[in-house]
DNA sequence: TCGTCACTGAACGGAACTCGATCATATCCA
DNA sequence: TGGATATGATCGAGTTCCGTTCAGTGACGA
């Protein structure tokens, strides 16, 4: 089993945000130009000040546009958030291809630069932390969006790296995720490029934490890692 | 140097957000009143559903009410949310005269056991994750919340239990806030008493962070523990 | 009794959101 | 092939809701 198919970037299980489900071509780039004026009112304006009147002005569409595929404003905002999910986990899985994990904290260095990177290079990447909170007010019931990430991460570490595969493992991915996020967020916070002592210990500490349990010892290489 | 004085609850420098100080003893009262609504708002609808309107009539107050003593929407919830920090402090302090910490770790449970208590009782006290983030785009120079009472933490580690006192100590206890709070959020994402999985591994994961630098060979008990 | 503090709620402005009219594209049939 | 028709897609003026103001009224202290 690959990586890219345990990560299986095309199984989203996309929520229920999106009102008409585009049927012409044109119809499907509307949905992504409206949610890339999202993203950079993020960045120009923060969530808050974000107006449906600015969206569609950015994404050259009339507000009836921006109505005919969202339900609200707040829909706008989930739907640019469960985008920038998705391509984080597709840069995770670019990372895997461009030096492929030998170990399993290998894999926790990939995750780490794939955040790192997009919140450099991707417009409203900021959005990643505010929806995690913000989620369990809307669906209830829904999953914990971290806990989707860490469930399919946790698979991986199990098929590829050894590790044992228990409920525990999904339990402690989980608290390396939460814990990852936060301490990179923190790294962004005042500083738009990263502060690195916040980066580099959050990959000391996931690190240290998963290693107390599966230690070093358990590293199943499949692959010499290639030198990039 | 009490522990006490120096969490110095007085010294709460607090933020522009009041319009008016209060002169007549009533209006401190309406103070209280409103941040009592909006605390309750939050619980009962969230951030973002919060209306001005809605806070004025839980308070039994009238619009203009609010307005008398807040600027705005957002700024009432800030005064929410530094009333909050305020009182999670001085929790944390009942907490030190309840079970006076003997060593540094149980400064760390003193601290979780405040947050969770307060998750548990206080109207509103979701409301501490959610302006740790918001803050940034407010006050771009604002030091980070988490970071002030982090520093105040450190202080507390070295006057009192011997932490080398060193610019490395502030960085490491605020890592440790971050990731407490991060744990300690998710923990009562689904649950309203919170979960205990993830709330006794937050204890260890600080405790273990902390420890591997500190390691238990430091701690300085200055006075036995209290059974309580 | 007067002056100041506190409170009220109608009115204003702006942003979220609706909906009938209009344009664009796909499908069908001669 | 071309034109008729149906349906998807877009538009934007209009409606509603909500944040905010302010002039008028009530309450308290001197």
């Amino acid at each position: 089993m690959s990586l890219a198919g345990l990560f299986d970037v095309d199984s989203a299980a996309t929520g229920q945000q999106v009102r008409a489900e585009p049927i012409q071509r044109r119809s499907a780039e509307r949905l992504s130009t409206l949610l890339d004026a999202a993203a950079e009112a993020v960045d120009a304006v923060g969530f808050d000040r974000i107006t449906t009147a600015m969206i569609a002005e950015r994404a050259g569409a009339s507000i009836g546009t921006v109505y005919r595929y969202y339900p609200d404003r707040v829909a706008v905002l989930q739907a640019l958030h469960e985008r920038t999910v998705l391509r984080f986990r597709q840069r995770v899985v670019e990372e895997f291809e461009a030096s492929p994990p030998a170990s399993w904290w290998d894999v926790v260095d990939c995750a780490v630069t794939a955040f790192v990177g997009l919140y450099r290079s991707e417009p409203g990447f900021r959005i990643m932390q505010f929806a995690d909170r913000e989620r369990a007010n809307a669906a209830e019931g829904v999953n914990v969006e971290s806990g989707f990430f860490a469930t399919r991460l946790a698979i991986v570490l199990a098929d590829r790296f050894g590790l044992p595969d228990e409920p525990q493992l999904i339990f402690r991915v989980e608290i390396a995720v939460e814990m990852a996020n936060s301490l990179l967020c923190r790294a962004f916070l005042n500083d738009p490029l990263g502060d690195d002592r916040f980066i580099d210990e959050c990959r000391r500490v996931v690190h240290d934490y998963l290693a107390s349990f599966y230690g070093a010892a358990v590293a199943v290489p499949v692959a010499p890692p290639i030198a990039v």
